[in-house]
DNA sequence: CCAAAAACAGGGTGATCATCCTGTTTATAA
DNA sequence: TTATAAACAGGATGATCACCCTGTTTTTGG
């Protein structure tokens, strides 16, 4: 009697599901925190095919960093405020957007990108430059929004970068208060916060200083 | 012959040292990277000796949150608002206070409430609370100078907790960047920032809504 | 059709980790 | 002085973890 295939091999689709399951855990319980066991086991897959696909468990935080991260970051905040009609209604939008999510589904979990980047930055250099480049694309998505604006004629006195980083830093600020907290309402307060904001334009006497740090990962 | 003392009982000195060497571990490499046993080589203290003054890890870090964390804000934070001219210079003075300190060091490691909190609010429900309280204190310590610069007659049209909110999240989201792009260029950025913010008063239709959400805490 | 590689299964392994336990030394109180 | 508790020493233990290895099945390329 002729035997059926044991198995679909489905390499994509394997893939696929052990990301969806990584990419829970790091943001439910973070990296050191999420076992490989739990992660076999929640996306239902053996040893074998885990270290198949990922042959170390910082190889799939890596492509969990690159691919589901970013474009988790992509998706909730460069789409939409590239979209939006100005950087300043494109920033309100997203804070209202995600306030509101929040509020539906009753818990904070905080925001993907920085649960990641505070656990993993000072633990491993190729983590922490794939971490700052997502947070550099971000910086830069709603910074060139905001000269979009000013070529439109808007937005005179505003430095964009200055703008950017601010934006960036309440909303990740927020974020983390919201997560202990386990209450939104901070990040309608910061939104509220940011309407108001006016930036007067950066002086213009010399390019804006950059004093990079000098490396050094600690252990 | 008599023998010598062999020990010299010093329980509170014990018990600084651990907390000395599990505040500096947990800060550098986080809560779940920092084994017991790196903890008391670091120290130089044995198993017993750990255990009889923190019977679990979980204790340990509760006791490092509550005493070390609280006061590194209390100390780094609030009292230096506190003796400031006013709120807005305090905030600009522990910016600058901190960038500098920053750049003279050479790397960045972040906030330590900000640090545990990301790794280890939802993973406990007592860490969780102890975190969220040190953020309450902290915004609180801005809101109230504000308030006092109101009595004195100035910051007219700042609404207190809304500034206090907006001050905690740009320094942590720029302390995360900072720590994540090894630079601590964004905290100043980030200060010009605030510096020309102006906040409208908050309206006064009814008690500022607080909507706490359901805990949930995963897993 | 037939090798060769890719995809997956599943048990093994050494290391590490938090905690516990028994025993010894030091301080305290009666 | 003496009993009692606190303070510490140091090894034991069971669980967990990331990774590896061998073997089998499926797909692919010639």
């Amino acid at each position: 009697m002729a035997m059926r295939k044991k198995r679909t091999n489905d390499p994509e689709g394997m893939r696929r599901r052990v990301l969806d399951v990584a990419e829970e855990a790091f943001q439910a319980r973070g990296y050191h925190a999420s076992s490989l066991g739990d992660l076999m086991a929640a996306a239902g897959i053996t040893g074998g095919a885990l270290h198949h696909h990922f042959p170390t468990k910082k190889a799939l935080a890596l492509a969990v960093i690159e691919e589901r991260v970013a474009a988790a970051v992509e998706e909730t905040w460069i789409a939409p405020v590239r979209a939006a009609s100005s950087a300043r209604e494109g920033v309100r939008a997203v804070f209202e957007a995600v306030a509101a999510e929040l509020e539906r589904q009753g818990y904070v979990r905080g925001c993907p990108l920085n649960n990641l980047a505070h656990e993993l930055s000072l633990a491993d250099a190729d983590f922490r430059v794939a971490l700052a480049d997502i947070f550099a694309g971000w910086r830069r998505a709603i910074a060139d929004k905001v000269r979009a604006d000013q070529q439109a004629g808007g937005e005179g006195g505003t430095d964009p970068d200055r703008f950017a980083a601010l934006a960036v830093a309440v909303y990740s600020g927020a974020m983390s208060m919201a997560k202990t907290a386990q209450d939104a309402g901070v990040l309608r307060e910061c939104l509220k916060g940011l309407e108001n904001l006016q930036l007067s334009p950066g002086r213009l006497v010399g390019k804006r200083r950059r004093r990079v740090l000098q490396r050094q990962i600690i252990r």
